[in-house]
DNA sequence: CTGTTATTTCGATTATACTAGAAATATTTA
DNA sequence: TAAATATTTCTAGTATAATCGAAATAACAG
């Protein structure tokens, strides 16, 4: 995963209203929920609400999928998982040596 | 953890330059580095940078503690945790019945 | 085809964030 | 005190994002 995906999809998940559209469509598993749905139970305007799940479309968070005159949509656990892992990569291994911090240090590239 | 601030944490986390600031800090280890090393290794300017840290450490993702004319600084990993558990919370408790989700629903609050 | 419900596009407003140079401040060493 | 290094504040330009009403489109049911 590169950094730019990474951040591009944190930044979308910082959204506070898109956050409770994710936490939403986790609650509702794999199955998901229609657009409709959503928008009422969170009480989203329609337009605001499409906008943001292309944002979360966009990067990969949300799947839909169409039925009868309903816009299904549930959240890529996968992809969930992976942006929590990218997180706390390297959280184990302090790989920088200590010459490297000090403060005399050249700072090479 | 409030919903509010983990939009607010992972919207800090979703710029590439904090996002990469981050990763910095998290191969550095617990003892961190000075700021001045974050900055020439990186390449940030220097204003940029402490914009930067400040945001960070808003939603104390940083620490800093000064040491002669260096400030150290450090992740703070217990909160980067959190924040990744966030996204994972309630992955696997599908709680929402069927008849919430029905297309002739009532979407009552 | 007509009406009904569902969703999207358009357009405009408003607010917030990113970036970085220049100047200011702080901390130490000589 | 003066000089050197480290970090922050100030300031301003530029860009991007959030919001949502109204109108448009899409999908079906009768």
């Amino acid at each position: 995963m590169k950094i730019e995906d990474a951040a591009e999809t944190l930044a979308q998940l910082g959204n506070p209203t898109r956050l409770e559209v994710v936490r939403y469509l986790v609650k509702a598993g794999p199955s998901g929920v229609p657009v409709g749905s959503i928008q009422r139970q969170l009480k989203i305007p329609a337009s605001t609400l499409t906008h943001h799940l292309k944002h979360l479309k966009g990067v990969g968070l949300l799947m839909q999928k169409r039925e009868k005159t309903n816009l299904w949509c549930s959240i890529n656990f996968d992809r969930l998982h992976e942006v929590s892992d990218y997180l706390l990569e390297e959280c184990s291994s302090f790989s920088l040596r200590e010459s490297d911090k000090a403060k005399t240090e050249h700072d090479a590239a």
